[in-house]
DNA sequence: CTGTTAGCGCATTCAG
DNA sequence: CTGAATGCGCTAACAG
């Protein structure tokens, strides 16, 4: 029985000590590497509990040479959506619980931390968002040793793993959507010009998408890039509707616009969907959040990032090879898109 | 020189045979806890160099008994505004870079992950946001032996340090900015419901200001809490404007109102500043990048986020005592106030 | 100013 | 099925 006096944490041999047992018996309970009678097993648990053993993470990732800690890559831009970062980091973090792994926080400004981090083995692989089309961190990466998964999918992934929202399926499903309800006028209402111009892969392939989409099915179209804030949806949605097109449905990428395009196109005389539909492209919970909610393709965030981490676990434990994976897009229809008049 | 193939990361040891060093000297060149001729450090560096040496944490942890890691408790909950979270995360993570830190990411509800993160020694101390008056994991938090800062101000810390903005006296800032323009009628537009509901410290105290403020200067008031919607947000107006109160000027407190704001006044037929005063509370960066700034008082999410990390490696490194620290308010006039009628 | 060496706490071979 | 012994790579006394 215990009867000392912890005056510092219980370490596994006092374990082993406090259940007459040798200290690998104790490591293989908890690894469960090799067999272990019941009776011996209950006796070194309760020795634990009674101890309130744990091991110490940094004497284990020494001996084992792994640290059960991931990092991910999160973007610090003015440009991306804050929330749709956090549904992104809030499913790696929760996957990765369920891995045993813990989540280190790395900004993608910190230049160097990519290398620091996985040199110094603080952790087993990496997550990163945000992939531009030619992204520079992307032959960093391929060098290292750790598996590393890109959420996006750039032109060149160097035999990294990548997953991602299928956004141009995701457009040309919005497209043809549109379409069937007889609109042969469409606007695409994107990103920030910033994400744009660095070629932020999702920006990319949904603008993409739309155009290749429109050809094919002859619709008339115009795109146009738009920052997160009313002045600015303002000038897009003039430079819109002043053109010779017309247009009776938009597409619109861009999360930041959501509280505020319906207002913005009452200013312009146009109630949705009576005068104009509205399909978005947004995580599910922002586009039915809404006072009334969005015709959408939904980003499913939640998908996207459990597996990013199944796919740097698989990496790690399977040694299975890089995969690429694009999410299928689905419609879900709200109260945004009508038959055109 | 070195020839050696590096199949396998260099060590301490390597790099000590390769500069004809002890690893003692290695490490004290590393860590600069003792004098080193400016001679041997340069051999020293230059094998470092040569063998592209980087310590691992695990052994650099299990010798030192520090981890280098900060772990940092963020809210998940759908009443707190992210884009607010990823400011103080991204101030958190910004300065602990600076005193050579990381940051291991928890989520709230992941309840138990503060126990098990310092029970194995994976912090070195904690930084915790979104406190509740009486929250429940204050008592945790205080049983721990490894320092934890609070981002809040609870009813009773429990000898934990916190940090945070002086809500109340924001609240009282605004108002008298109010009453010194003439407004004799002001209302508040306060959190979410359930943030009030659980008593997050800053929506508690941020009301508790306006009212004693209100009180004390006389001035009629009325107060109503809204979530971030259009929809919520129209009810809350019609609240405060179907009233007996003659009310001009509004203190708003949520973010999440902010873009949506000045369309829904004018949706009463009242336009800012003309007919009704705001004044806002609120990131510095939300408050101005408005399509007109608001005059608001400035949550410095920066200061706060850093004033966090300062406080616990005050504790870790030199053993400082517990301390709060509110941090003082600030109004900057923007083009959401003016005299009244 | 520098070297020697004993741990830090655990995983894992090798014996039994 | 279990135990003893070795080493993971580094820090920090202690000893010059």
């Amino acid at each position: 029985m215990s009867n000392r006096k912890a005056s510092t944490a219980a370490t596994i041999s006092d374990v082993a000590k406090e259940a007459g047992v040798s200290t690998s018996t104790v490591s293989y309970v908890m690894s469960g590497n090799r067999p272990i009678s019941k009776e011996t097993r209950e006796i070194v648990e309760a020795a634990m509990r009674r101890l309130k053993y744990s091991p110490r993470s940094s004497a284990r990732a020494l001996a084992s040479s792994r640290s059960n800690v991931l990092g991910l890559v999160v973007p610090l831009r003015a440009d991306v959506n804050v929330g749709v970062v956090m549904q992104f980091v809030t499913a790696v973090v929760t996957t990765a619980r369920t891995f045993n792994q813990d989540v280190l926080l790395l900004t993608q400004d910190d230049a160097g931390s990519i290398e620091r981090v996985t040199s110094q083995s603080m952790v087993d692989g990496l997550v990163m968002m945000d992939i531009e089309a030619r992204d520079p961190r992307i032959p960093v990466l391929a060098k290292l040793d750790k598996p590393a998964v890109l959420i996006g999918m750039p032109d060149d992934p160097r035999g990294l793993s990548c997953v991602d929202f299928d956004f141009a399926g995701a457009s040309r499903t919005a497209v043809r959507h549109l379409v069937e309800l007889g609109h042969r006028g469409i606007a695409f209402i994107g990103s920030p010009p910033a994400s744009l111009r660095r070629h932020a892969t999702y920006a990319d392939r949904a603008l993409r998408g739309f155009e290749e989409a429109c050809r094919e099915l002859e619709v008339t179209h115009v795109s146009v890039a738009c920052e997160a804030n009313s002045k600015d949806l303002a000038r897009a949605l003039d430079k819109v509707f002043a053109g010779p097109e017309a247009i009776t449905a938009l597409l619109v990428h861009n999360e930041g616009l959501l509280p505020i395009l319906r207002e913005n196109l009452a200013a312009h005389s146009l109630s949705v969907p009576e005068d104009i539909s509205v399909v978005v492209i947004a995580p599910a919970d922002v586009a039915t959040s809404a006072f009334l909610p969005w015709t959408a393709v939904s980003i499913p965030a939640m998908d996207i990032g459990r597996a990013a981490v199944e796919m740097v676990m698989d990496r790690l434990s399977l040694a299975k090879p890089a995969e690429l994976r694009l999410i299928a897009p689905t419609l879900s229809e709200g109260a945004s898109t009508a038959a055109v008049r």
